[in-house]
This record gives structure tokens, sequence and C-alpha cells, in this order.
DNA sequence: AAGCCGATCAACCGCAATGTT
DNA sequence: CAACATTGCGGTTGATCGGCT
């Protein structure tokens, strides 16, 4: 037998409310206030589930809750929060007024994570992910260079311990995602960049996809030639400016101490 | 115009935690 | 203290919409 109903299933609607179903609800806790759930469908007069209705309230029709799209700074702020707690959508939706755990959780899921996941980002550790990126058009770049066999790619060995990584650069490890994640606001929640197709001339040197390169392109350029300006390669006159702005930016930029914990993180 | 497909998000489900008897 | 009830939480689903072919 498995765990009984929340609540009796029959005459229970399901699915999306009504104008109608929303206005009860209102009512009825705007002169009783929330609580008591399991009672409340029937003293409102909904055919709801108590848990339907609360999920209904706090997600939805709470006064105090903020729609419309997330700002520069919630998103920050979510991905900074995310960092330290994980999953914890609540604790997270605590830290930001006016925003459910629900709407954040789905927002990080359809925006944030992709997101990070283009930049190269491990979403679940936040740390570089550098085979999450679209490798193949970098690779193709080296691998055209005339110099190609000097660069040394046992330079990238795998699982090799970063030093000295800096995620800001991640982006730009990325030729076809010609916008940083630092650019990420409200207005600009669609994605500028597209990633191309990766071509198929790589593979016989490099395998991005199980190969699982934990070092930085600043990591890398010591062993390449001087004679090839992978400097160059990486900035553009566009990213220059795209790289100050990541400089300027506190997106990666947690401020949090090393030894900081999550139980230092709740008691503030 | 119609069908397909991916993105989005409201809503549901089941488990865990907490409260009450 | 155990059993049950209630609430909270996170993962998942499915309806809807818009863009593309």
């Amino acid at each position: 037998m498995g765990r009984s109903p929340c609540c009796d299933k029959n005459g229970v609607k399901k699915g999306p409310w009504t104008s109608e179903e929303d206005q009860k609800l209102i009512d009825y806790i705007r002169f009783h206030g929330p609580g008591n759930w399991r009672t409340l469908p029937k003293n409102a007069g909904l055919q709801r589930c108590g848990k339907s209705c609360r999920l209904r309230w706090t997600n939805y029709l709470r006064p105090d809750i903020k729609r419309g799209r997330f700002s520069f700074e919630e998103e920050e702020t979510i991905i900074q929060l995310h960092s330290v707690m994980g999953n914890k959508w609540s604790a997270i939706a605590a830290r930001l007024p006016g925003r459910t755990d629900n709407e954040i959780k789905n927002h990080w899921n359809t925006h944030i994570r992709k997101r990070l996941v283009r930049s190269g980002i491990d979403p679940v550790t936040h740390s570089p992910r550098l085979d999450l990126l679209d490798l193949s058009s970098l690779l193709a770049t080296l691998i055209n260079q005339p110099n190609f066999s000097s660069i040394g790619l046992s330079s990238l060995t795998p699982k090799q311990p970063l030093q000295n990584f800096n995620p800001i650069y991640a982006p730009n490890l990325d030729q076809n995602i010609q916008t940083p994640i630092t650019s990420v606001s409200s207005q600009d929640s669609q994605p500028q960049a597209e990633c191309t197709t990766p071509s198929n001339n790589e593979a016989t040197y490099f395998d991005p996809v199980n190969a699982r390169v934990e070092v930085s392109h600043a990591d890398v350029l010591p062993p390449l030639s001087e004679s090839f300006d992978l400097e160059s390669l990486m900035s553009t006159p566009q990213q220059n400016s795209i790289e100050a702005e990541a400089n300027s930016s506190s997106f990666f930029d947690f401020g949090f101490p090393d030894n900081f914990t999550f139980e230092d993180f709740m008691l503030n």
C-alpha cells in the first residue's frame, strides 16, 4: 500500500487555476489568513486539494510577489547563493524578496544553468568545465596554425589540477560566444551568441568530450610557442572591452573567504 | 497553412521535516 | 515517545506559446 493521498481525490480539480478560483482563494485568505490548508478548500468553496491551494497562494497569488523578469542583480545573487547553497531554492528565495522558490528554480533551470554551461562553468560545482565548452572551433583554429606542432597538447593534461584559474576568462575560450556571461541582464536574458556546429577535423587530435580538461588558457599559455599569438586570438578588440567589463564585475567575485562555510552563511 | 520542436513556467508529485495529539 | 497530521521542499511533468521549416 502506498501513502495515503494528501486529499480526497474524488471531486478534486487539477490543472490550471481559473480567475474565479483565484478570487475565491484570495478572498478567503484575505479574511481568514493563510494556513490550515487541509480545510481551506472546503471552507473557501474550492474543489481543490489544500496542497494545490497553498502552492497557488505562495507561488502566485501572494500580494508581496514580485513578478516579471529577473534583474541582473537578482541573477548575480542567485548564482552566488547557489554556489554556496546548491539547490536550496527556498533558502535562496528567502534572500530574494518577492521571488518564490519555484520561480527561482525555473529561472535557474531555463536560463542561468544553460548560460553557465555555455560559458564552461559547471552549474553544479560552479567550477570551470572546459569540456562543457564548444572547444571545437578554438581547436580548429589551433591546429590550423603553421606551428601547431610546437604548441604541445601535452600541456592539456586531463584532470590537471587548476592553478590560478580565473573563470572570467572562460567565456573567451569559446570563440563562438562573443557575449560574456557578465552581460547577463534582465534586458538581455536571451542568449546573444550562437554555438556553431562543431567541425569534424579536430577529433583526430583531441577529444574535448571525453577529456575533462581542467586548465585555464592562462595555464596553457606558457608552453605555447612565442610566435603563436594566442593572446591576440583570445582578445579581439571587442573582447578586450568585454574583459575590462568582466574584470570590473563582481559576477564571479563572490567575496566569500576561503574558509567560508555554509553554516557561516546561514548565520549571517 | 500546418506541423514540428524547443523554451518557458505553472502545477503536480512524492518525500522529508516539523508539529500535534 | 509513537503515530498521525500538516507543511515545506525539490524534482518533474505537461500545457502553452513562439519560431522555424
